[in-house]
DNA sequence: AAGGCTAGCAACCGCACCAGA
DNA sequence: CTCTGGTGCGGTTGCTAGCCT
């Protein structure tokens, strides 16, 4: 079963471009076009390589105009802000980005930005000084997507409180998380401050606190430290959550996510309606990132996917 | 100086979508 | 309507330079 690959693996060569390939695909590309059809390219003009090798290879590094590395603090807020907002559509994200490939966005948010925002990564940080923040899922396994993009919604929340001028929103996250997120300081006061400081009498805390698995008595904090230092925020399981609450959730952990991300959507939505007066739209708006365009990228996001 | 480890990056893999037959 | 081939995309892996012990 399953459809029949593009090429003949077994064939093909595999890893580094060299140069005189380079050359040979650019020449051609530059001249006759792709013609529609990558997998009969290399044929053509005598590559032995994959089609669709082909393609990444002019898109990502023989394409004119493309920009590597030096992404700029303007970048970096434009990725973080699409990423809270759409999640890693890294193609929409790239194309905001004039001379960016996804591929370059993708591994610029993997290596670097995601660390400098979340912690984690695929390899452990073996020289790390102060607590991070990681997210665990109840399995143990690192968290991502959605619970990232929550994650980065509630940090933007945390580093407006203190807005530090010249300096990208996430300047001062550290601090911030320390703060707020260590073991003295409690889970709820987490939540709590959000509400008080943030949204003064918009944000059902409860509500959020349930969400991630803190009982309302009796049960076990999801917050723990390691014996490293480093502060792991548990999302919760549903074996995890005693029913001291009248919110439940039926869903898996992605669906409490996902509502999660929705009441802060909301937020986002009556706030961009109180600091600017627009219509900011049902969708909800990012405006109050001040990142221009992302706010219409996300919407166009939105429209185009039925949200 | 050497070995181990990590970050960064380039490239591959596999799935989903779409259009044409 | 179904099948097939091409393309696009996101996730993942492999390689390597550089840093640390």
């Amino acid at each position: 079963m399953g459809r029949a690959p593009c090429c003949d693996k077994a064939s093909v060569k595999k890893g580094p471009w060299a140069a005189e390939e380079d050359a040979v695909l650019r020449a051609y590309v530059a001249e006759h076009g792709t013609a529609g059809n990558w997998i009969a390219l290399p044929r053509k003009i005598g590559l032995n390589r994959c089609g669709k090798s082909c393609r990444l290879r002019w898109l990502n590094y023989l394409r004119p105009n493309i920009r590597h590395g030096g992404f700029t603090d303007e970048e970096d807020r434009l990725i973080c802000s699409l990423y809270a907002s759409i999640g890693s559509r890294w193609s929409t994200i790239a194309a905001q980005l004039p001379g960016r490939t996804d591929n370059d966005v993708k591994n610029y948010w993997n290596t670097k930005l995601k660390r400098r925002l979340l912690g984690g990564g695929r390899r452990p940080i073996r020289y790390a000084q102060q607590p991070r923040l990681l997210l665990m899922s109840p399995t143990g396994g690192a968290a991502s997507t959605a619970l990232e993009r929550m994650q980065l919604s509630v940090q933007r929340r945390l580093v407006g409180l203190q807005d530090t001028p010249g300096l990208p929103f996430y300047g001062n996250l550290w601090p911030a998380q320390q703060s707020l997120l260590s073991p003295a300081a409690g889970y709820s006061g987490f939540w709590s401050h959000i509400q008080t400081s943030t949204y003064p009498g918009r944000l059902n805390v409860q509500d959020h606190q349930h969400a991630w698995g803190s009982s309302g008595g009796g049960g076990t904090t999801p917050m723990s430290t390691s014996p490293t230092g480093e502060t792991a925020v548990g999302v919760g399981s549903s074996s995890s959550t005693p029913a001291a609450s009248s919110v439940t959730f039926d869903g898996d952990m992605e669906d409490e996510i996902e509502m999660l991300l929705q009441q802060i959507g909301c937020l986002e939505e009556e706030d961009s309606r109180l600091l600017i007066g627009s219509e900011a739209g049902s969708a909800g708006s990012w405006s109050s990132c001040s990142t221009p365009g992302v706010d219409s990228v996300f919407q166009g996001y939105v429209q185009g996917h039925g949200q």
